[in-house]
DNA sequence: GAGCACTGC
């Protein structure tokens, strides 16, 4: 059998094949329609090609289906594109942040949720669609859920549009010109919603009672065992269980979810310690641990195929739940539990903590144990405690900083935000707080519009608006180049490396880049130094290769995350282009610290502190107490007065990312 | 002198 039999026999043996034309008649007969599909459905890669093929597509008209992710989106893409023989980027393609694969006869579009929101900005009526896909909504991402509620507006406007173009049309004999109206056809937007189980209510009764459907999936039998008392330490249960499977049960490896790294670290260590207790026949166990900070080459260690007679045990994040899908899984040991952030919007707080998983939760990692074939998930909770789980868990939008959704949102004339149909509303407290600090960064005029110029050039940068604004404030205080810097390798993570057991030599590594204005500063010249060392590979070889296998090197020998510093590169020079785009051009203060600093202040006034008699510092804005962090290069110096980026809770209150406040009453001592 | 779940524009 060739290729192209392979792949038909598997697209007609989906069991979203059996239900094709009743799909695509209910999608002409409704607006709006909910799909819930089981894992293995079929359902991303199938229904957008039976759309396509009932004309779904004429006039040009695209299918979009949006994805949480930006590895979905790719990967489901490349699969149409193959199932549909077709090159990608011609009739199917995708489009993510720094990456468009599509063309003008692009009809099948894959793309991330935030990144149709962007589009939204240009084209608020989103006319090139004919029909959104939201897939999986049940994991309720900021960006879905902004989405969700945009989409329901511009089905409403669209459909408005068409009566006033009807209109148009009987007046078009009339007055002989409806040129610009008739020119452009608008159809009704269709929504279909892709969601798993148990929420499809929910998804039904936001959309105006829309018809949900149910298709069937395809996984494995997964025997569902729980404990029969609560247990009080997880760890050492998990530690338990995981020897348990290991001496009791037939082969196969096993996944077990716990909350963070440190966690990871502790059972990994503890696994190894007992495993010298066993007889040597009972010694083939390989751990393998997977968290999303955990540097690629490392985390490419769980697809590695298990030694023979060996058995793995991944010790997993909730990575693992739905971004990594690990192959050869028989066996989930799940503690029930999650690490969440949590945002207070009163005090600007950012902390994390270990919550309950939801229903949903629990059946999304027991499932990891049912895709090869049946398996068995070990619950280290009594079924009692299940049935008090939450369905699902707390969308983010209600847990999440929303000035950069406000601000979205205001750009798409939506005015009334607090009026505004979120499928869930944020409270009252978190969205007045945003308006507030928008007002107060010039985005917003006394009577809560966008401003213009310095509102809108806000709203179409891809960064939190408190970046946005140092950037454009840059302009005036000649930093531009600096500050575009400092933006880029904030919007990142972590940009500093440090494995516990190398600490030192992470230090004295980082002692070359380090300010004593602070770490803004010093962020400036850790991205410059690499973009140094790059120019200059660069010039040595042409080779893509060569360059990252050197690039990598240098992070390493300087305990620089690889990853995070690609990741700026990137946004710095997407940032760049947007700046030409709207004519700003950079400009650098060289040596003039002063000029930066200056800047730095004025761009996050809100961020101010000024130090306590005790050595602790007050935040201006809220009078909350602080530490500063001691990650920060001015841990030592301590300063009168500071800016700050982060207010992060944990065992104490502590600002993040701090440089020296220029204040001018204290100019002539310093300078 | 501390510790960071996961995404995304």
């Amino acid at each position: 059998m060739d290729r192209k039999d392979a792949i038909l026999q598997h697209r007609t043996s989906l069991p979203i094949a059996s239900v094709e034309m009743r799909l695509v008649d209910e999608v002409r007969k409704h607006d709006t329609i909910i799909i819930v599909g089981e894992t293995g459905s079929g359902k991303t890669t199938q229904l957008p090609q039976y759309l396509s093929n009932a004309g779904f597509c004429f006039d040009g008209k695209v299918i979009g289906i949006t994805q949480p992710r930006r590895v979905a989106a790719v990967t489901v893409a490349k699969r149409v594109a193959e199932e549909c023989d077709v090159q990608l980027g011609q009739k199917v393609g995708y489009a993510i942040r720094f990456e468009d694969v599509t063309s003008r006869s692009t009809r099948i579009k894959y793309m991330t949720d935030g990144l149709l929101l962007r589009e939204a900005l240009l084209d608020p009526i989103l006319s090139r669609y004919n029909i959104i896909i939201v897939d999986e909504a049940h994991e309720r991402t900021v960006h879905t859920d902004v989405l969700l509620g945009l989409l329901k507006k511009v089905q409403d406007t669209r459909l408005q549009k068409q009566k006033l173009d009807k209109l148009d049309l009987n007046n078009l004999i009339q007055f002989d010109n409806g040129s610009q109206s008739s020119n452009t056809k608008l159809t009704p937007l269709k929504l279909i919603i892709m969601s798993a189980s148990l929420d499809a209510k929910g998804f039904s009764e936001y959309f105006g009672g829309a018809k949900a459907f149910h298709v069937q999936g395809r996984q494995h039998p997964v025997d569902i065992l729980y404990t029969y008392h609560p247990e009080p330490d997880y760890v050492d249960a998990t530690l338990i269980m995981i020897f348990q499977i290991h001496l009791e049960e037939g082969p196969g490896d096993i996944l077990a979810f716990l909350t963070g790294q440190e966690e990871i670290e502790s059972v990994d260590r503890l696994v190894h310690e007992r495993l010298k207790q066993l007889p040597e026949g009972s010694r083939n166990v390989l751990t393998v641990p997977i968290y999303s900070s955990l540097p690629s080459e490392h985390q490419m260690n769980v697809f590695k195929p298990t030694p023979v007679s060996f058995r793995k045990v991944i010790l997993a994040t909730n990575i693992a739940e739905t971004s990594v899908t690990i192959p050869g899984v028989k066996y989930v040991i799940d503690t029930g539990l999650v690490k969440v952030k949590n945002y207070n919007p009163v005090t600007g707080m950012e902390s994390l903590i270990i919550v309950p998983i939801s229903k949903a939760q629990s059946l999304q990692r027991s499932g990891r144990a049912g895709r090869e074939g049946p398996g068995k998930c070990f619950r280290l909770y009594p079924e009692s405690e299940f049935w008090k789980l939450k369905d699902s868990a707390v969308p983010e939008i209600k847990r999440c900083n929303l000035s950069n959704i406000v601000l979205q949102l205001k750009a798409l004339g939506i005015d009334n935000l607090l009026e505004f149909d979120f499928m869930e509303k944020p409270s009252r407290e978190a969205i007045t707080n945003s308006l507030q600090q928008l007002y107060l960064l010039g985005a917003l005029s006394d009577d809560c519009k966008l401003t213009d110029p310095v509102g809108f050039q806000m709203a179409r940068f891809p960064l939190d608006p408190i970046y946005s604004k140092a950037l454009i404030l840059s302009g005036e205080f000649k930093c531009s180049e600096e500050m575009l810097i400092v933006v880029a390798m904030l919007s990142v993570e972590s940009i500093f490396y440090s494995p516990r057991e190398k600490l030192e030599e992470a230090r004295s590594a980082w002692k070359r880049f380090s300010s004593s204005d602070g770490d803004h500063q010093t962020l400036v010249i850790v991205f410059r130094a690499a973009a140094e060392y790059l120019k200059k590979i660069k010039a040595a070889t042409s080779k893509t290769k060569a360059i990252e296998k050197n690039l990598n090197r240098w992070c390493s020998d300087n305990f620089i995350n690889n990853r995070s510093l690609k990741h700026a590169l990137d946004v710095h020079s997407q940032i760049k282009r947007h700046l030409e785009q709207i004519d700003m051009s950079l400009s650098s203060c060289g040596d003039d610290m002063l000029q930066f600093r200056k800047c730095l202040t004025a761009s996050f006034f809100l961020n101010a502190a000024e130090k306590q008699p005790d050595g602790s510092y007050r935040v201006k804005a809220t009078g909350q107490n602080v530490q500063i962090h001691p990650s920060s290069v001015l841990f030592r110096s301590k300063p009168d007065s500071i800016i700050f980026n982060e207010l992060v809770q944990t065992n104490q209150s502590y600002v993040r990312t701090i440089s020296r406040a220029w204040s001018p009453g204290l100019v002539s001592y310093y300078d």
